[in-house]
DNA sequence: AACTACAAACCGACTGGCCAGTCGGTTTTC
DNA sequence: GAAAACCGACTGGCCAGTCGGTTTGTAGTT
């Protein structure tokens, strides 16, 4: 058991998992078939299930690598901000960009696993959390400084993910703009919706 | 075929129809047998067949049943308020108490129907249209008498749409606090991402 | 009121297709 | 040569939908 062979192994990992991906979120859990993923894999039912033990704990590690990847975005673009409020509103363009970009991942992260029940629910409740971490800390620093009203920002954060979630699906499931394209309407909703207090940056949050 | 045969059919389509938005709301749509639904009918598989071709349509009609209500619900509650922003604000009250009051509805509406692919897709998209429509055009109204600035209406009510959505899932799948009791945060933040601009009322939407 | 005829409503055992997961066996790697 | 990785035909459980048959309602006839 070398390690080059640790290595190989968490490339075949990640070769599946690509796979799986891709499946998925065209299909939805209950229609995609392990069979299939083994086809897009070049590897047989067996040899997928000699690296993961069901369908679901395969489900689940795709959903989970995803959200990692968006998380992590999502805290950089963050991080690169120079105040809380725009850092929450960095997260915000990042998801919006990233999910834009792939629908895949959308339809994956928002709307492909309910077919497995409650299970899922905990997963996407899960990921969703993490997300509302990001921003509602922001908001929270936000509220400190000053910068936005008092306001409950578990709530707000619910809502900012609310309000991308629905745009998102609406854009997946008719033909309606893109997300991107809606961005920068969105951000300007849901900026008022945390009622901003100071005005010296160069948008126009007129109010009478 | 007299028309007391017909109330006598309609009498029992109802009741198939009330069995089963338990059940599938228990199940979720893939989950839930029909047997079950039978079995709480005390009819048979065959005798729901009768009534409906497959499972799928019965799963429909549950839903229509539902989105028609709550829709009723929402344009009379709007019908009521006395400007437009009211009533678009008196709408969206009115479904989230109405969420509030039966997780079983929030259920089937919201999550229990992924299971069954794109087919519920479309039909979760119309019935959220119909919601989303009863409140862009409150806020368009509203737009037009000057009550809020000039935003993307169909875009607030995606967003006051997704909020609740988001809220009330939350709600199902964790311990948090009732969609009602939240109720008068979340209406502060939806009020204020549509930017009110007369400030008559006695409410403080204090922006500098 | 009794009888017939026909259809609407309902019954429930059965089938046919589906597919996740298994397992005895083969190849690859070290 | 031993273990890790992989193969793929097979099985076992599941359940929507079917269908030949029974019951119930109802209209027409005498």
């Amino acid at each position: 058991m070398s390690e080059s062979s640790t290595l190989q192994r968490t490339q075949t990992r990640e070769r599946i998992l690509e796979a799986a991906e891709a499946v998925f979120s065209d299909n939805g859990y209950h229609d995609a078939l392990v069979d299939e993923i083994g086809k897009k894999t070049s590897m047989s039912k067996g040899g997928l299930y000699f690296h993961f033990p069901s369908k679901e704990d395969l489900f689940f590690a795709v959903m989970d690598r995803l959200a990692n990847k968006l998380v992590k975005r999502a805290e950089k673009a963050a991080e690169r901000a120079n105040s809380p409020l725009e850092s929450a509103e960095a997260a915000l363009d990042a998801v919006l960009s990233a999910l834009s970009a792939q629908k895949r991942l959308a339809r994956l992260l928002m709307t492909q696993g309910y077919s497995m029940g409650n299970a899922f629910e905990s997963k996407r409740s899960e990921i969703f959390d993490r997300f509302a971490i990001v921003i509602s800390q922001n908001l929270d620093q936000a509220k400190l400084d000053g910068q936005i009203s008092d306001i409950n920002t578990d709530l707000a954060a619910r809502v900012w993910l609310g309000a991308v979630n629905e745009t998102v699906v609406h854009w997946l499931f008719s033909d309606g703009p893109t997300p991107k394209e809606s961005a920068s309407d969105l951000r300007r909703l849901l900026l008022a919706s945390v009622q901003i207090k100071d005005l010296s940056n160069n948008r126009k949050n007129a109010n009478r």
